[in-house]
DNA sequence: TGCGAATACATGTTATAACAGCTATTATTG
DNA sequence: CAATAATAGCTGTTATAACATGTATTCGCA
């Protein structure tokens, strides 16, 4: 019997080697998940890279954190952290001072804005992710997590 | 201790729930994934998208295949086919003609230069998929695929 | 102290993704 | 058979990603 993704991308051939597979299930999975939470966020018109930031920069508090720092800690490397801060901005979720002790940062926060859409969205896309892995008992979960991060930590 | 995805992404409160640290670690080693595989395909100055393409046409043999057919065999969703084809038979790795059956149809065929690039690149491609789930056993990758597909079939 | 390296960010440019709307062709159905 | 719907693809537009380069500021060290 042919397995369940290659009906869902109509391939008809079976997988060469289980790590090809492997590696479309992951990409695939990702791209469903993507898809997904910015559909769930479509509401707040913001992306899924922009509610990643607010959560980091809701993480660093009145503190705030610089361009750099907020790219070090994105899921997914972002080269342009610049013009992503400047949307932002613009759309008042976030704010932004040059430091005065160091004048080539500028540190991000979150604005009262950026709070409440962010107290709004993630109720319902934490139990839109739960119920994606309603399926996964904890062991399950437990051993997707390390197996991902053995497949990340070869480098 | 905390997780070592954590120490990745620069976080330092722990996760609220197991799945966030799940969803997180599937969207991050997709990243990774893909990151890796595009620097792969560096060489032969195409996508990671261009070269699915490819390995479908090719698939697809003398037949070629429409446009619509391509989509539905990608890995990740990609809604404008037309264009993503035009920049590929502008590069001479597909030629594309109008079906006299169906002249609504445009058939995409991959040229022998596509073949060539495909021949290429795929060894390597290849080589550097398996290192990267060379810590999974065959056991652990049929086990992360069940689970991913887990995660999937969800809808 | 002064000058090159390093850092943090900004900007210019090109390519691609995402979305909506349009056109040509074929299928359907009353 | 005509009218309408459905299908496949194209085009226009905006937004964002990716890459390279430029600029201001600070650091390091002779």
């Amino acid at each position: 019997m042919p397995g369940r993704l290659q009906a869902e991308i109509k391939q008809n051939k079976p997988f060469p080697h289980p790590t090809a597979e492997a590696l479309l299930s992951i990409l695939r999975t990702a791209a469903v998940l993507e898809h997904h939470l910015g559909e769930g966020l479509k509401p707040y018109r913001i992306t899924t890279t922009q509610y990643n930031v607010l959560r980091i920069l809701r993480g660093a508090g009145q503190n705030g954190m610089c361009g750099r720092e907020v790219a070090e800690r994105l899921v997914s490397r972002v080269p342009d952290v610049s013009r992503l801060l400047d949307r932002m901005e613009e759309l008042g979720l976030i704010k932004r001072d040059r430091d005065p002790e160091d004048r080539r940062h500028v540190t991000a926060r979150i604005t009262e804005k950026g709070l409440a859409v962010l107290e709004q969205a993630t109720p319902e896309l934490e139990a839109l992710v739960r119920r994606r892995f309603s399926r996964l008992d904890p062991e399950g979960l437990q051993r997707l997590i390390a197996a991902l991060e053995d497949v990340r930590s070869v480098g």
